[in-house]
RNA sequence: GCCCGCUUGGUGUAGAGGUUAUCAUGCAGGAUUGUCAUUCCUGCGACCCGGGUUCAAUUCCCGGAGUGGGCGCCA
């Protein structure tokens, strides 16, 4: 029969399974006090073993927290102990014992006395996975690990501290996200990631093999959310991989990476920066507030440390973001001495440029059209310096980094078919997508935000691999 | 695709045309210890591959492979 409930701790409201283990190491730490006596069976990874005469000592790391386990020979005989202190580091092991209240450490004389702590004082012991020695990385060592071979050995790597932290923020944040926009009336939807034709040209794309047609790895869901509007789903987000076959070698580049995009009709470029900054700020606001998010921060900040490295800072931004129009930006530029014309592109130098007073998160709108993609909207008679046409598209970015693109979309069937021709594109090959907007779309705005690099700036991650488990790029597909 | 670095024990590093290749971490053994960043002693373990220069190359040169950084492009 299942144990839907641990009986053992009935106020508990979510399933805890009991097969391996009846208590979690971080249970043992913070119930300690009322387990004091109680026979528990915990299970995780050794981490350290110490003590070669009579008794030994065990660090036990599983998901919740770290416990240490007392053995002495004559609670479970010379055999386990010595099983205990030959074993390798990491290795999986299970025990049963007694919840007791460690002797305190000898305090000197004025330092004050640390809370009491909890261990268990085993009866039992059982191997449940030996590892191998030596390990490829060490997973408590404060010895610099290069990304490569962290990556080689990520299930490893993901057993530090900071590492898992980064993942388990990861999650948080993209539930934040999720969040902010149910609550401003968006429903989670899905996109196909294999698609017949070059979504929006471009770009290099992953060709496959469909049975007996070529089709692609989607770069976007860009074009797939617009049909969206134009079956009048009005506000949808989407959270999904998106693939891109360029081969770029950089610390902010993948060539998977998860997009979280999003689409609303009835809407301008204006509305929707009003979205994403909000949405944005709930994130921040909600690390800054939620006290797990705030332990992950501490616990990435702890290894910073051992790294020489500043601690990174949750900064929760203020409401709205600076907007410097692309025109503005370009006249900074100027100022500051960067070689940059009008209707170019911003370079990173020149990122760099407007990073120097904009640091943190800003807005980025009305580049000129010809930079934008051909379903980007534009106002006649919004006109640059030089007299040529603005668009409603826009960035976000995080000092030299850019996190966001979106706009406004062209929703004038006539217009957009003169944009793809404009920017050298075959609206034949577009026809799924032109179909789309015969029988009439809602003017709508979008956005996509590369989820990676939004993680990097929460964690100061200095390359965007550091925060997803399997990076794909140019030169790595395993594992 | 272009430019610039790097490649030394399991991990991360120092370093020199020649003798026993440095340090940290790790591992093995020992001493001490209800330990807790333990401490102490002893030991183990490495110069990416191919070619060239040289009496001698892990070190210099060329090529390859791997890897890191920058750029372009983008999220």
């Amino acid at each position: 029969m299942l144990d839907v409930l641990n009986p053992l701790r009935p106020n508990m409201t979510t399933y805890v399974a009991t097969a391996y283990r009846t208590h979690t190491l971080g249970e043992i730490q913070s119930d300690g006090a009322k387990l004091v006596g109680q026979e528990v069976t915990v299970a995780g990874f050794m981490e350290a073993n110490r003590g070669k005469g009579a008794i030994c000592f065990v660090d036990l790391r599983d998901g919740t927290g770290k416990t240490q386990v007392f053995l002495k020979a004559d609670n479970v005989g010379d055999e386990s102990l010595d099983m205990v202190q030959r074993m390798t580091r990491e290795s999986t092991l299970q025990f049963i014992g007694t919840v007791s209240q460690k002797r305190p450490p000898k305090a000197k004389e004025g330092e004050p006395v640390p809370p009491p702590a909890y261990e268990v004082v085993a009866n039992s012991v059982t191997v449940i996975a030996r590892a191998e020695a030596p390990l490829p990385l060490g997973v408590t060592d404060t010895v610099h690990v290069a990304l490569d071979t962290r990556l080689d050995n990520r299930f490893l790597d993901l057993r530090r501290a900071h590492v898992a932290a980064m993942f388990r923020l990861r999650g948080k944040v993209l539930q934040y996200g999720r969040e902010a926009l149910i609550n401003e009336g968006f429903f989670e939807t899905h996109t196909p990631k294999i698609v017949a034709t070059a979504t929006e040209g471009g770009t290099d794309l992953f060709p496959m093999q469909y049975f007996d047609t070529p089709a692609y790895l989607n770069q976007s869901p860009q074009l797939f959310k617009q049909l969206c509007m134009s079956g009048g789903l009005e506000r949808v987000f989407e959270v999904g991989p998106a693939f891109r076959a360029e081969k770029h070698d950089t610390y902010r580049h993948l060539n998977e990476f998860i997009s979280f995009d999003m689409e609303c009709s009835w809407a301008t470029d204006g509305d929707v920066m009003g979205v994403l900054e909000r949405m944005i700020h709930h994130m921040w606001d909600s690390v800054s507030k939620d006290e797990e998010s705030q332990q992950h921060i501490i616990t990435i900040n702890q290894y910073r440390a051992t790294q020489g490295e500043e601690p990174v800072e949750v900064i929760v931004p203020e409401l709205p973001f600076p907007r410097v129009s692309y025109c503005d930006a370009i006249d900074i530029i100027k100022k500051k001495g960067g070689k940059i014309e009008w209707g170019d592109d911003i370079d990173a130098e020149n990122s760099d440029l407007l990073a120097e007073d904009l640091p943190q998160f800003y807005f980025l709108p009305q580049w000129p059209m010809e930079l934008k993609p051909f379903y980007i909207h534009h106002v006649e008679g919004e006109i640059g310096s030089t007299g040529k046409q603005l668009s409603r598209g826009f960035d976000l970015n995080f000092g030299r980094d850019e996190l966001t693109s979106g706009g406004q979309r062209e929703h004038r069937m006539d217009v957009l078919i003169e944009n793809l021709k404009d920017m050298e594109l075959d609206p034949e090959e577009f026809e799924f997508y032109i179909a789309g907007f015969r029988h009439g779309v809602p003017p709508h705005a979008g956005w996509g935000l590369g989820v990676e690099r939004i993680l990097m700036k929460l964690t100061g991650a200095k390359n965007v691999r550091e925060t997803v488990l399997f990076p794909r790029d140019r030169k790595r597909i395993c594992p």
